[in-house]
DNA sequence: CTTGTATATCGTAGCGCTACGATTTTTGAG
DNA sequence: CTCAAAAATCGTAGCGCTACGATATACAAG
């Protein structure tokens, strides 16, 4: 920065002015300074201005995995809104770990973030005195119905499993079965899958529960589909953790030669492209990935810009039934 | 940290030097400080210390986007090997857009970065000056065959393209189709197509080519199934530039009735999970996604720690082609 | 009990920048 | 042209930490 005031003949804090606040600077001198920066290829050195103006223009945020078009969608939509506003996101993977995500937590805060987004309500004791002894706003989000440390994005899985529920009962489904990845690793299926359950059984029907070994995986799922019809003949519909799962379903009754609804009834659970274009296309459930970084993005923009108008730190943003052919 | 130093009843150094060289303190006073960190919940201030000591334990990643299951595995791994070594990723999404990118690596770069990893050869001029004023180890990932800035890790689309040409060639298909994603968005999915191409009516066969609007879409897939083979009736296979697109293809040829090898063949790239259960499997092609993510994290560790029995620059990691039933 | 050497601890300067008050320049009314 | 107020510019003091040389302490050998 020394090399650019030099350069356009102006202190080094005229440079920095320009920088921060360019309309206070004299036109004149604006243009020099930039034809300057721009000759040296100068960058500013961000930490140095963090540590100098002790706030930085980082902003955390912990997936489970980034590696799930859930999270990913999330984070991009993220992440378009917040970099325009000059917010960097440092993104830490969990790996469904309370441990690791905790190391992530001191990780980030040693950023001294602007502001730190959490997927869910679970976290280490230690993670939570961490937080709450920082005063860096928080998001939990993709989930709905718990205090939460401060701010709240999401949904409640409880009641988007009761919704799946209602719409089985209406097509007069009574036998059901609930098919997940591990529960170990995604625990809003669990929430799905206790919504669910609740609902069909107060309504007289039973629901059968299967988990996966790891995460998604089509192949274990037709194994796990075929032991289910061997086990439960009667069964009527499958409610699967996501989108893949219940591709598996599909493909697995193609392979067995059982008509879908007919024999057995399918639904998703990610509104994914593909769902779409089976066949038949897929009932199932769209969350609202991009709305939930859409509005973290905007809420934690009112909360550093100062926004007092801006007083809901909780949103529900609920799901929708794709109802297609498959149920 | 004087807080921590008062409380341990050391100087600040100590602090810092157990921070940094634990070994380097008397076990005692080690003890103390640990137990005063603990005691109030310090943690050091990152950008406090990447300032002091002039280097960061940052690495920046510019992908075009996360929400595609190639780059996520990329990150996700190079993020496990990296984190562990102290690195923090910060990560960048290009939105196969030129401008974006020198806008990230700008942002980047003024974290004065340990390192940089970029995704392909296609960068802006600018972006190029600036990477090279710089000293910043780059490496350029997901592509190979160009000299590049300085590391390259991935693979030739190209050749890619050549070893789908000759399975279809071994199986007897001449009359072939490539099926893409918009080709302004995914560069090397081009690349590919010129491979395939190329060998393909060196060998007396034909391709024809079809881009997609814009991202892998199953519906629009169908769409231009149909068309192609209204135009082409003699069409017999069709290579895609992923695997949502040939499941697409899959799924449109079940639709109509067209049986999957006799009448049309279908390969896809990614070897994504669910390609092992479509009806019939899918033939696909398996990118080294993880192994780009680890081998970029081991040449960067090695290039950082100054090792300098590792020479090697530039890696070629190949791509397996994976024979199913729907070729 | 020296003395030399190795080991542990500390003080100070400075990383590159920003905030803020001090100083200078510009502006426009009288 | 004068002078006060506004606008533009600048100097200085840190931000929280690390590096490094200076100092203090421990330890072994003579």
């Amino acid at each position: 920065m020394g090399e650019v005031a030099q350069l356009a003949d102006v202190s080094p804090s005229t440079v920095s002015l320009y920088l921060r606040h360019p309309d206070k600077v004299s036109s004149q001198r604006a243009e020099r300074i930039q034809t300057a920066i721009d000759r040296l290829g100068y960058l500013p050195n961000t930490m140095a201005g963090g540590l100098a103006s002790s706030r930085s223009n980082v902003i955390g945020v912990i997936v489970p995995t980034i590696t799930n078009s859930f999270f990913s969608a999330t984070l991009e939509t993220l992440e378009r809104h917040l970099r325009p506003a000059g917010y960097q996101l440092l993104i830490g993977n969990s790996e469904f770990d309370e441990s690791r995500e905790e190391e992530l937590v001191r990780s980030i805060l040693s950023w001294n973030p602007a502001g730190l987004v959490l997927t869910g309500f679970v976290h280490s004791r230690k993670s939570i005195s961490l937080l709450t002894k920082s005063d860096t706003p928080i998001v939990e989000m993709w989930d709905f119905g718990q205090k939460g440390l401060d701010m709240v994005v999401g949904f409640s899985h409880r009641t988007c499993g009761k919704l799946v529920a209602e719409h089985f009962l209406a097509k007069g489904y009574r036998k059901a079965a609930f098919l997940s990845t591990s529960f170990q690793r995604d625990i809003r299926a669990k929430e799905r899958y206790q919504g669910f359950r609740e609902d069909m059984t107060n309504a007289g029907g039973s629901v059968v529960l299967r988990e996966l070994q790891g995460r998604s995986n089509t192949a274990e799922t037709g194994d796990l589909v075929r032991e289910l019809l061997s086990d439960h003949a009667d069964l009527e519909a499958i409610f699967c953790a996501n989108d893949i799962v219940a591709l598996g379903v599909l493909l697995e009754c193609q392979r067995q030669g059982w008509p879908i609804r007919d024999r057995l009834a399918v639904a998703g659970f990610g509104n994914q492209d593909f769902t779409a274009s089976t066949v038949p296309p897929m009932t199932t459930v769209e969350p609202p990935s991009q709305e939930i970084g859409q509005h973290i993005a905007r809420m934690l923009l009112a909360r550093l810009g100062g926004d007092l108008t801006e007083q809901e730190t909780r949103l529900d943003l609920g799901v929708r039934l794709v109802a297609r052919e498959s149920t």
